[in-house]
Order: C-alpha cells, then structure tokens, then sequence
DNA sequence: ATTTGTTCTTACCTAAAGGTAAGCTAATTA
DNA sequence: TAATTAGCTTACCTTTAGGTAAGAACAAAT
C-alpha cells in the first residue's frame, strides 16, 4: 500500500493506516512476539495471501514500523521485526484485543441466554 | 453494515468491526464527548455523507454500541448516545487516537529536520 | 534434469466500502 | 403555494482492499 496518502491533521486516519486492514493487527502482534520471516507469518496467519502479506510488510517497512532483514542466503532468507516505532504500537493493539475478546465473551453468554427457543424450554421443563 | 458477518474466534476482526471503518472512530469519539443529532454529527464530521452516516449509525445501534431515541416533533428529531457497551470502547478509541497524533508529531518533527536539501543548508551556514 | 523452498511479482478478478445525487415524509414557515 | 428542516432511502458509480493463480529468481537437493 505505498500509494496510501497521509490524510494530513487527523490522528485517526493516520492511525487507521496501520490498524485498520484486514490483517495488519494480526501481523504486527505476531512480530511482537518474535521475529519472524516471511514462511512464518504466512503460516500462522491462515487465509492471508502472499500476495497481501507483501503488501502489508512492504508498506510497514516503509513507515518505519517494521525492520526487514535481508540474509545472503539459499534458499532467501528474510526476517521481519518490530522497529522501536513500532513498539509503540502494541500497547494500541493489546487494548484493541483485549476488547474484541472480552466483547466476544459478552455475546457468547449474551447469545447462549437468548438463543433457547421458548418450546426447547419447556421440552426440558416437560422432562423434570 | 447489517451484512457484516461475524468472524468468530478471532476478536481483532470483532474489533474491527466498530472501529475499521474510515469513520467509526470518530463518530464514536464525538459521541462520548455529548449525546448528539444526526445533523449535528453530519456537521461535526466534515466530509462524511449522510448515506454513510445513517449506515454506521444503524449498525452501531443493531450493535448495542449506541442508542437512538426518536422524539414525536417535527421537524423529526432523533438523538444517538452511547450505551454502557459503547462506553467500553471508549478507552481503546482514545488509545488509537492518542498513538496517532503522537505519530504525527514525530513525524512532523523528521520531516522538519530531513526536508531540508543540503544545500539549501549550506546556503544557511554561508550567511553566517 | 527435476524438485524443493523461500520470497516475492504480476495479471486479473471479486467484494466491500464509500461517495454523489436525487428523492421521500411530515410538519412548519414564509 | 413554495420553501425549509431533519432524517433518512434509493439508484448508481467509483475507489479501495483483498483474493486467486501463475510465474520468476536462485541455490541446493534429488
């Protein structure tokens, strides 16, 4: 995404550029647990895209967000890690998870106390 | 968005849900700060049309992120406030927000001190 | 020679998000 | 009567994001 323009004077655009794709959170999370090459995210990312995930590493790599390592080496090896810039984000991030996971439980206990229909109900009353 | 489907298991795509959106975040921001009309926010928020205003309004409130009660006056009134539930993002928005603007000001900071040609630098240090 | 592994690159396509413009409803005002 | 206001709704279109599949380069292994 290096065609992506800086939406000048707006912190949450600027924001949104690094947080708001598909699999740029789960990306940069990962990176915070270690660094990793290329094959590594790809796999423990599943349903990305070669073709997504070079796009997104290209484009952190050129906001300073993540370092690539080039190794002179057969096969390729390449490695990506958080830069100190990109530490910065991860506080960002873990609260964002941290949200998603407790709303997520919220709706799983929200859902199993409304999804009973009232006849499943009284078929289990029926049987006491 | 009522077409939004959950993604289940994974709470950054959750997340993403409310704040992914160009104007999620800021719609919510001003919303914590007052309870607020449809026009007022179609004001505040430069740029944004009213198709996606009422778009992202009507999943926010599907949602239990905000509430809309309808007033019997004419003209129509209508007035959107957060829920508890929507008050639980509010934290995290204010994280996004605070990293970016910080992220400008870095920035703004490395291009001040980068943007200048060397030789318009030596231009400089020949008038002393 | 072929296969393998890694890291992309490219062409093409689909889906999703956002935008423009016009229109609707209902009461009130000019 | 026409205009105004608020809060949408609808049709159509453009832009953006993500996806599929094939291909490329390079060395090492089979």
């Amino acid at each position: 995404m290096p065609s992506k323009e800086l939406y000048i004077g707006c912190p949450v655009q600027h924001a949104r550029q690094y947080l708001g794709g598909k699999w740029q959170i789960a990306i940069l999370w990962h990176l915070k647990m270690q660094c990793s090459r290329f094959v590594e995210l790809r796999d423990v990312l599943p349903g990305i895209s070669e073709k997504v995930l070079t796009q997104e590493l290209r484009f952190f790599e050129s906001s300073g967000i993540v370092k690539k390592e080039v190794f002179n080496c057969s096969p390729q090896k390449v490695e990506y890690s958080l830069t100190p810039k990109g530490l910065t984000l991860i506080p960002v991030i873990k609260s964002i998870i941290q949200w998603g996971y407790s709303n997520l439980q919220e709706e799983k206990v929200t859902r199993s106390m409304t999804s009973t229909p009232v006849d499943v109900i009284d078929e289990l009353e029926g049987m006491r």
